[in-house]
RNA sequence: GUCCCCAUCGUCUAGCUGGCCCAGGACGCCGGCCUCUCACGCCGGUAGCGGGGGUUCAAAUCCCCCUGGGGACGCCA
C-alpha cells in the first residue's frame, strides 16, 4: 500500500456527465495503479445550487462504472467549522485580512481594470487597514505581492503564473461561509490528498490554491489537469451539446465496461492498445501518457468498443439484462408471455451481431415471439417468398419435420440433400427459408437459428408462410 | 480586453531524449475475401504533421512569430 491518495471531487448540481466521468475514471486508475487510495468528495458549499438528486445521481453513476472510492464519502459542506478555523489562523497569522469594500466598488475596480488593458482585480485596499470581523466584510487572502506561483503539473509540464494576474480572494463569504478555493486546500489536505487529477479548467485555481497551502505551511500535491471533452463541433461539451449523463448511455445499451475503455482511450495511451482489461488499466496507467490536447468525443468508436465488449460478454449477463429491457419495454405482465427461456440459446448468436444491449434485445424479438406476433418484412416477402419459393417451402416442410434429432447438423443436412436432389443453388433455398422462419433477410446462419429456434416454432413459422402468403 | 493552455489522417491517437517516419495503429469510409443473408473475422485502400521563419548534415520532433481552437478572469464550484 502506497501512500497515493487522490480524489473526485464533483460538486453536485447536475448530472455526472461524460467529461466528469472521466476525470473520475483518471484519479481512480491514479491511485489503482499505485497502490493507493480513491476518495470520493460531494463539493456541495453552494447550497443553492446543489441537490440531494444530483448526489444521488452521481454515485449512481459511479457505482454503475464500478469506481468505487475508499472510506466515506466526504461532504464538503459538513466541514465548515473545519474551513472557518483555518480561516482564522490565517488572519492570525497575517496571511489574511477583513475587508469590507461593497460590491459595486470591487466591480468598479475591475471595470477599471479591465478597461485599462489590465487584468480585473480587487486591488487589495483593506489589505492593512486592520477590520475585525465588526465590519460585516468578508475574509480575503493575501496573495503574495511579488514573485510566481509556479509548479509542475502532471500533465502539462512546468507551469507559472505571476502574483500580479491573481488577486486577494475571498476566503469567506459575507454570510460566514467558507469558499470554494480555501475549502478544497483545506478539504485536500485534511484528507491527505497526495495528487489532484482535474479538469483543465481549474488550471487557474490551482495558482490561487498554492499559496494557501504555503501560508498554512502544508505540503503541495501534484496537480494534473486533463483537457476538456469536446463535441463534434469541437466546442466544449456541454449539455446543450450532447454531454450526457453517463446514466443515458446505460439506458443506450451500452456495457459499463464498454463506456470505461472508450472513455480511458480519449486522452490516454498505452502505445496502439485500444482494448484494455480494468485489470490491465489499473496496471498499466501512468498521467505520463495523458495527452494535454482535447479530444472530440466519437460515438462510433464507442458504438465499436461496445460491440467488442458484447462479443466477449458473459451469456448469463446479457440474457439478465436482455431480461430486463424486454420486461421494461413490453410490461411484465406481457414480458411472462414470451419465451424468455431461449435466450441463453438465442444470444450467443446474435452476440458478434449487437452493438450493445438494446440492439441484442432488439434481435433476439425473432426468437421470443409467437408466430401470431412475428413481423413479416415487406420487401422480403415480395422478392423472396415467391410462388416457386413456397412451393419449395411446402415440399420441404415434410422432411423437416421428419428429422429425427432437431440438431444444426442434422437440419443442414436435410436441407442440403433437398437443394442437392433438385440441383439447385443452396441460396435459392436458403433466403425463402429465412424470410420464413425470422421474418427478414437478415439473420443469424439458418441451421444455428432453426435449432436455438426449435421443430415446433420453425415449422409453425414455414406452414404460415405456404398457408398464408398466397398471392 | 488580460492571463494561461493546446495544435499529427474526418475522429481517437503512436511519435516524446531530432535521422529507423516521403509518419504507425484504431474508429469511420471505400474495395475484396469468407459466405445461406446480415454481422463478426481477415486482407487491401483512402486520408494527416495549420502557416511562416529559424537551429541542424538532418525536424512531425528543438526555438520564434502568426493563425486557429480552448480555458480562466465571481461573496459558483
Amino acid at each position: 500500500m502506497s501512500d497515493t491518495v487522490t480524489r473526485f471531487a464533483p460538486s453536485p448540481t447536475g448530472f455526472l456527465h461524460i467529461g466528469g466521468a472521466r476525470t473520475a475514471l483518471f484519479s481512480w486508475l491514479l491511485a489503482k495503479s499505485q497502490g493507493g487510495k480513491f476518495l470520493l468528495r460531494i463539493e456541495d458549499t453552494d447550497r443553492e445550487r446543489s441537490t440531494q438528486e444530483a448526489i444521488d445521481a452521481i454515485l449512481e453513476a459511479m457505482t454503475w462504472l464500478g469506481l468505487d472510492h475508499d472510506g466515506e464519502v466526504y461532504y464538503q459542506s459538513q466541514r465548515a467549522d473545519r474551513h472557518n478555523e483555518v480561516i482564522d489562523q490565517l488572519v492570525e497569522s497575517g496571511h489574511a485580512y477583513w475587508c469590507n469594500c461593497s460590491k459595486e466598488d470591487v466591480d468598479a475596480m475591475r471595470d477599471k481594470a479591465r478597461a485599462a488593458g489590465r487584468k480585473p482585480k480587487y486591488d487589495g485596499r483593506c489589505r492593512e487597514r486592520g477590520l475585525g470581523p465588526d465590519c460585516g466584510g468578508v475574509v480575503r487572502f493575501k496573495t503574495p505581492l511579488a514573485g510566481a506561483v509556479s509548479y509542475t503539473d502532471m500533465v502539462k509540464g512546468p507551469s507559472a503564473v505571476n502574483v500580479e494576474e491573481l488577486d486577494d480572494l475571498i476566503l469567506r463569504r459575507s454570510d460566514g461561509g467558507p469558499t470554494y478555493n480555501l475549502a478544497v486546500v483545506v478539504d485536500d489536505h485534511d484528507m491527505g490528498v497526495t495528487q489532484v487529477l482535474r479538469g483543465d479548467d481549474h488550471v487557474n485555481n490551482t495558482f490561487r490554491q498554492i499559496p494557501i497551502y504555503e501560508a498554512m505551511g502544508w505540503q503541495v500535491p501534484s496537480f494534473g489537469h486533463v483537457p476538456m471533452i469536446l463535441g463534434p463541433d469541437k466546442k466544449k461539451l456541454s449539455k446543450r451539446h450532447g454531454a450526457l449523463s453517463v446514466m443515458e448511455y446505460e439506458k443506450m445499451g451500452y456495457l459499463p465496461e464498454a463506456v470505461l475503455n472508450y472513455l480511458v482511450r480519449l486522452g490516454w495511451s498505452h502505445g496502439d492498445q485500444e482494448v484494455f482489461t480494468r485489470e490491465e488499466l489499473t496496471r498499466l496507467f501512468t498521467t505520463d501518457t495523458l495527452s494535454s490536447s482535447p479530444s472530440v468525443f466519437d460515438l462510433q468508436k464507442l458504438e465499436w468498443m461496445s460491440g467488442q465488449y458484447m462479443q466477449g460478454a458473459d451469456v448469463n449477463r446479457l440474457t439478465a439484462e436482455v431480461t430486463k429491457i424486454i420486461e421494461f419495454e413490453v410490461g411484465r405482465d406481457e414480458a411472462e408471455k414470451l419465451n424468455l427461456k431461449i435466450l441463453p440459446k438465442a444470444i450467443p448468436l446474435l452476440q458478434p451481431r449487437a452493438k450493445h444491449l438494446v440492439d441484442l434485445a432488439e434481435q433476439s424479438r425473432l426468437f421470443l415471439v409467437d408466430v401470431a406476433f412475428l413481423m413479416y418484412d415487406e420487401t422480403a416477402v415480395k422478392k423472396f417468398l415467391t410462388p416457386e419459393a413456397r412451393a419449395l417451402l411446402e415440399e420441404i416442410a415434410p422432411q423437416l419435420e421428419a428429422i429425427e434429432e432437431w440438431t444444426e447438423a442434422s437440419i443442414e443436412a436435410c436441407l442440403r440433400s433437398f437443394i442437392d436432389e433438385k440441383e439447385l443453388k443452396f441460396k435459392v433455398l436458403a433466403q425463402p427459408v429465412r424470410v420464413a422462419v425470422t421474418g427478414t433477410t437478415q439473420s443469424p446462419g439458418l441451421f444455428e437459428t432453426m435449432a436455438v429456434l426449435g421443430r415446433e416454432q420453425t415449422m409453425t413459422r414455414m406452414r404460415r408462410v405456404v398457408e398464408d402468403f398466397g398471392l
